[in-house]
DNA sequence: CATGAATGAGGTTTCATTCAT
DNA sequence: TATGAATGAAACCTCATTCAT
């Protein structure tokens, strides 16, 4: 009994805050979100919202950086089935290019787009620390992966970065069209269509060397 | 003659405000723009705003558009140089993509692209209409001319929206990542290093029957 | 009619701004005052008040500032009183000296004592605004009606400036002891007694060279 | 032993509760003043502060009021080297004047002035306590002294509270002028000339006896 | 007794928008 | 039509004060 008043108290509430705060800046954007509903999403009150973050901006950076750190985890995870793929390259690609877009279509990761894209005027370093926090450190991730391929002779890649950045906008590039920058549902025949078309596209460009004619 | 000037000074006003307001809204965002520097920018009062537009969401809706079809028009003229490519293929499309890229840093086409993403939440139906103004018809544009080089033989294109889509992507996306969303400047260097790049990729993928091996 | 709707408009919301700013303040002081209630006393809109004065700051300098003049304006004609004084200089003197303590613990001198006292450690400046509108130049105008006294052989006084400032804190001080600092209100006994004493002392140290013995 | 140690921490607490109060209350006044930062001066939590002191109102009672006790405390000290003046009465008045000038210029003091003045509108009853505990019993022990001394028959002195009042105001009064309220500082030069002067209208005006023509 | 954490209340300011000329 | 002046609605933030440990 005690204990779970102490619960009450102790059970995170900078963690609530921190998702109420990601929702409700999703919802409404970086201006018309209030901290009043943040607060009270977060269930706790307002000031308690200042207590741990000393500014709306403050809290929207931590939002957002722990967004991105979390979006960025789950497409590590991805890209880390590459690592050795038994099944013949084209699928194990269209495989990681289909579950990629449908992270990529997911709601908190288009969220943490629009919230990014929305700040750009306002906080360029802001822009700095999510974006090496997710695209680079997933470049980063699929260059290692795509090296390690090149090496084992699967795929004929010169440049590790450029492929894997490549691969990525071939993907994300035409889902924002798709989408219209994620503010409509991509029916899952179209998103296989795009991942598709992308796939088929970059081993076009960097096919392997064996399936060459 | 008083009239025409009268008419004149009208459709001056009009158009300055249109231009004050997206010189301010790229400057601040949607939210923080005040109607208020608005009117200052284009020299007239606030309310003479409000006499042309109803509202800040419709003057933004205008700029925005106004700001679209600027970019579209511009971009189009440069697509339009494929028209007849006397120069060879690969060199033809590098131009192309270094002058669209060099179109895509322009403070402009930057600012229309953070304003847009900005409001992504408030108004999808405002997406609707710059996309379709701008990247769709870019892509159908690119898509004709890939259409009529297929036709030529001088490229192998089986889906000219699918390719045009492709191209533009490769361009756009690596962009976005080197220039930190717009925020950083992009040496001339990098612009080259990247649209070099983007079309080798494409040329390797669609590349020319007559340049296989 | 329409005239006195216009009226409305125009009768200058900026005095009655002022007047109710200077009331309020007197009323709470400068924090516990809210630009609400400024605002409702002076049958406007809050937001009226910041289009009138940038800031609750600003608007507190005004307010003080047209106080100090107006009590100077009092005080300066009671000093001119003094011009020719047909009656004898005691009695002129006494006089003068009941009506200054008069005005001392008038209602608005008291509170702009108050108000100026209160913002010393935030504005050193306004303290310096008050001051020179008022004591100071109360001081030079008492400091020449000595002159010329002096001159006239009424009174003995080398340094004008000097008496005039010991004629005038003789007054105020011992009324600030008796009005405990202007919370108390002091009977037009003590009123009399405090500026006879005052004007006793005053005589006795500057006394008339033909009233020696 | 421990119990006298914890005492000890008590009453050190409490009285650096005390003075951070009167530092923090002095730099920002009343109402700006937080009791945060008082409890980080002090080195204390604010709850700290809440045990010892009911109310932010009360703990600026208890600073005032200890404040107003020393303040007095060192001006009594003064007044007590008139007991047996055996300098001649001009040169020990001049002195005394001299010194209590200083003391008023003491930033303490200063501040003593300031929040007493600031809170008149609040609280009555703080302005009568702390005047009863310092200008009221200093004028107190000057009147004894001015009373001692017209009876030994060294100065002529009817009425030696009015004496002791004016001996004060003609000292404090310029100064508040020549300091601007105390936000400036008065070069020792001043100083002088203030208390010299002072002291020459009170002697002219209460002349002793023998001095006389 | 001392404290970290939480909250209720309230205040300044900004801004889109509308009158009335 | 263009504008100076006015306003209603809200949002951010601060702070005195209290729990529960």
């Amino acid at each position: 009994m005690a204990a779970t008043i102490t619960e009450r108290g102790r059970v995170d509430k900078r963690q609530a805050i921190l998702d109420a705060a990601f929702t409700v800046f999703a919802r409404r954007g970086y201006a018309r979100a209030c901290v009043q509903e943040i607060a009270e999403v977060a269930g706790v009150a307002k000031p308690t919202v200042y207590n741990h973050f000393t500014d709306k901006d403050t809290l929207f950076r931590h939002a957002l950086t722990a967004a991105a750190d979390a979006v960025l985890a789950t497409n590590l995870a991805l890209v880390d089935r590459l690592r050795d793929p038994h099944p013949p390259l084209p699928t194990a690609l269209a495989d990681l290019a289909y579950r990629l877009a449908e992270g990529c279509c997911d709601e908190r990761s288009r969220a943490l787009r629009w919230l990014t894209y929305s700040q750009v005027a306002q906080s360029p370093d802001l822009i700095d620390k999510v974006l090496s926090r997710t695209a680079d450190r997933l470049g980063d991730a699929l260059a290692d992966r795509f090296a390690r391929l090149a090496l084992a002779g699967r795929v004929r890649i010169a440049d590790p970065a450029r492929a894997a950045e490549h691969f990525l906008v071939l993907i994300t590039g035409p889902l924002e069209g798709r989408s219209r920058l994620g503010t409509r549902p991509v029916p899952p025949a179209d998103l296989r269509a795009v991942t598709t078309a992308a796939v088929d596209t970059f081993l076009a460009a960097y096919r392997t060397p064996d399936e060459e004619r």
